[in-house]
DNA sequence: TTGTACGCGTTATCAC
DNA sequence: GTGATAACGCGTACAA
């Protein structure tokens, strides 16, 4: 219980030499009945648990892992996984394990594909990547796994066989979360949903979150909750804000708003200035709805942790190639609501 | 840069010794100035990581970490604690790490006092445990320093400079943030600050959350809010119950309370056949809080993550014995708000 | 002052 | 079918 067996000390135990135990261990055969059964033996007897870094030591080899994500100039809510990223390369240093980072613009199907299909020219052994391009996503994964290379896929999912793990969370929950938080806050009255440039994005990802946020509503015994539906593009920030407050206005009893991406600090600089405030519950930590939620234009905000998720997923495929750790084929991260006062913890 | 250089090839490319190269990394000295030129010419070309891995092979020990915490009978709220240890173990199967879990009476000093020095007996290589008791914490704490053991604490913080490591929470934080919550469901009124069984824990740790939370209430700009405190012992279920509606009674325009331990659910109970039912913010997820939550009588808890701050504090330690990882000396977590719709994401 | 040889645990290979 | 041995990277004891 107390001393670690090794390889070396089964074969002492058994009479037989340490190639012998090895092709037991490892089924390869060529193992006469009498050396199998004394090895058998032992093993019954003792954990035998094998050394995973004397293991890694052996294959010494360097794992490219690389990693694809929007350009984070185009959307802030990636900067984080960004710096994930940096720290996980940091504290795997020495280990054998190289990240790269590229980049591919949000609104670019092609930039996707040509971006992705460089790297696996580079043949790493692991590509994460987002996919939000859902029918470009499953040609790049298919391609990657004929090319022998394995795919995590965080934040948006795709189903395929050919992913390898998915590290995202629950949507349809958090809409509801975020109905819970704002029939707390109101007894009764009208709520709009906001769904921002819905065209260009996968529309699923607003959709569950809608679902589920009406969902909660219609369970409730009350019947003192309407809501309604805007869907806006902020291609035109002039048009944006015009629509925005054309809808308010046709709906004076209107006084809260689910924002379905991490825009709500658009909409709470729109409405900033009149004086009636609705409140808002949004998604994400991006700098400008840190500013609202503090400044308490913003009531509530979820945390997706988009750098847990990447940092989680690498550490999945640093752990696996290393030390053949198993890796889940989903992970949902917890639903993080965020207040004013809590929000600092979250950044750094 | 795609390489992974190691000592061999720094002695290659430097045209010395393996051994001199070691001198030169570990400043050893005797190594003459043309061999050190030369040795350092190639590390600053050269990024070099050693391996860790490889490092570790050699020592070929097991390291015994001891976990000391109170009996998760008399307090479910360590339950978790016990589950992340176990995963923990399961996790360094293998790495050489054995993990061991002990138990004191949390009503107890002489438990404390006396299951620890058992623990320091068996000459752990750190022990990690909750300083409840600070003064008896501070004994052992040093104890442990005399003894050569490293001590981690989690979740009660004391300062001394015997501890390498704690992992806990902002309490005077986590009182604001409890206040911010209350603060949007309540446009004004009279709350209750609930704490319970004071006199048998750390008092200061209750202090801190009152604190936190009457100071964002005085930083209003408003004076819509009366705040009042009401310390109360559950030793006697019944008086306890008879104390907390007195004290409802008493203060009938209360229409929100802060419990500021993990007993919310107590709380709930006792109020939950009148036709008044006060909001209340608590702490913790165990299974009658979560209860409680799901069912409307607790409106939001603030999740501690005492499985969190275990498994973190462990794997601190692991990777500093394994890997010679450097332990940062505090790590605060973030404050995790809890509403129904979100606590299942938190469970398992 | 320097180089070499060894051991850590695992596994592949080679010789018997 | 089996045992002995080398190799991975590091640190170090010891010999030159």
């Amino acid at each position: 219980m107390d001393k670690k067996y090794t390889i070396k000390d089964i074969a002492a135990l058994a009479g037989v030499s340490k190639g012998t135990v090895d092709r037991v261990l490892h089924k390869r055969g060529k193992v006469s009945e009498t050396a199998l059964v004394k090895v058998n033996n032992v093993l019954d007897e003792i954990d035998y648990q094998p050394n995973p870094m004397a293991k890694n030591l052996r294959i010494n080899k360097v794992f490219k892992l690389f990693v694809l994500i929007p350009n984070v100039g185009k959307d802030s809510f990636w900067l984080p996984c960004k710096d994930g990223i940096q720290e996980f390369e940091d504290a795997y240093k020495g280990f054998g394990i190289k990240v790269e980072n590229y980049f591919f613009d949000p609104a670019s199907t092609a930039s996707f594909l040509e971006t992705a299909r460089g790297m696996i020219a580079l043949q790493p052994d692991a590509i994460l990547t987002v996919p939000i391009f859902a029918k470009e996503a499953h040609v790049i994964v298919k391609e990657c796994y004929e090319a022998g290379i394995k795919v995590s896929i965080f934040n948006n999912f795709i189903a395929s066989d050919y992913v390898h793990n998915f590290i995202g969370q629950d949507l349809y929950q958090s809409g509801r979360v975020a109905a819970n938080l704002l029939h707390m806050l109101l007894k009764k009255g009208h709520i709009g949903i906001i769904h921002i440039d819905e065209e260009s994005r996968n529309a699923t990802h607003l959709q569950e979150k809608e679902k589920g946020f009406r969902n909660y509503f219609s369970g409730l015994k009350s019947d003192n909750y309407q809501i309604s539906t805007l869907s806006i593009s902020h291609k035109d920030p002039v048009k944006f804000k015009a629509t925005l407050l054309e809808f308010l206005d046709e709906n004076e009893n209107l006084e809260a708003m689910f924002v379905t991406i991490s825009k709500s600090h658009l909409v709470a600089d729109a409405i900033k200035d009149r004086k009636q405030r609705q409140l808002i519950v949004g998604y994400d930590l991006v700098d400008k709805n840190v500013h609202y939620l503090k400044n308490g234009g913003v009531n509530f905000l979820i945390n997706q942790k988009p750098k847990e998720q990447v940092t989680l997923a690498l550490n999945y495929l640093a752990e696996y190639f290393l030390f053949d750790k198993p890796i889940p084929s989903e992970v949902l991260l917890p639903i993080v609501i965020v207040n004013a006062e809590s929000v600092d913890g979250y950044l750094v």
